[in-house]
DNA sequence: ATTTCAGTTCATTTTAAATTGAACTTTTAG
DNA sequence: CTAAAAGTTCAATTTAAAATGAACTGAAAT
């Protein structure tokens, strides 16, 4: 992918910089949060366009590749970040972006965040049995830390549900 | 770096299984939030250890450089969740975890996350003032969409203290 | 039924990030 | 002051992740 500075068609009008700007700064937040840049690019390209946007059109304008369009696609899909629409009798598909950012934050919080959560919640549970098994002397100090990285977790757990309340309205 | 699996001295006994599963949970962690592996089996190491370790302890139970090493103690201790010690005397540095958890998290938060939201923050306000160059039909919906992102962004901004208070407690 | 175009898949390549390690600097012990 | 050990730095290497693109699948138009 390129961050867009192309020769002939891609100017310095308003309308250019503010796609550009849309597209980086997505392109930034989904890095934040260990997304492929190229995800955040496309969410940004479709949330500053005004029409639907055919998977060619995004290939062509952020210069990425079929696969590489496909797979974001998806992937935004069913974060829920964007939705695909087919217009009646039409071939080709088409994309807009959720502009209301709820749905994208809510698709991350829970099919990013909340799964690994959980498996931590697991793995730290299943160390709780192995408390037993160790040497007298180290058992409380060790029971104790456990404690505390499992109380974070379920605090972090917890957590999400009131974050995504706090954070909604759009 | 390696996820411990050596023959001789890193057996199976309790305490080793706890040492590696600590590690290996921070290390998810620290890559969840888009941090090297390497630096939450750091934290991992030191979480689960009674005494302070040496980096040369470091190096040797985690199988990693020195480089590697030194830097990643280095962030661990600016983000504040460890603590480097010199004894009286002595003249080797050792370090601990800071087991609250609590200032780990403030780090991450005021360290990664709130300056990169400032800095988007800024480019979005640059975004305003192009909004008169735009063409007058696509004003409406451009204003619009700004002020949505804006407006997240914001929200995320105060929201991060919030959420520290909220996750605070050990 | 066949051709054509949209979209997917996945082995290969590219790229970016993390890790290494050797050279260097700093510290303190003699 | 010098030697030796601890710790840092950073160019080079390795590794993991993302992107590519060619081959494939499916779907509609002829």
């Amino acid at each position: 992918m390129r961050e867009v500075t192309s020769p002939g068609f891609d100017s310095n009008d308003a309308q250019s910089v503010l796609e550009r700007e849309f597209v980086s700064i997505f392109s930034d937040l989904a890095d934040l949060f260990g997304n492929p840049r190229s995800h955040g690019a496309i969410y940004g390209l479709l949330f500053s366009s005004e029409r639907p946007l055919s998977m060619e059109e995004i290939v062509t304008r952020l210069e990425i590749s079929k696969g590489s369009a496909s797979q974001g696609l998806r992937q935004l899909e069913d974060l829920g970040a964007i939705l695909r629409a087919r217009e009646n009798g039409e071939r080709i598909h088409t994309y807009v972006a959720r502009i209301e950012l709820k749905p994208l934050i809510a698709g991350f919080l829970h099919k990013r965040l909340t799964p690994r959560l959980n498996s931590s919640a697991a793995r730290l549970k299943e160390l709780e049995k192995l408390l037993p098994a160790l040497p007298a002397d180290m058992r409380p100090t060790a029971r104790l830390r456990l404690k505390r990285v499992t109380k974070w977790n379920k605090r972090a757990r917890t957590f999400l549900p009131l974050a995504q309340k706090l954070l909604q309205a759009d």
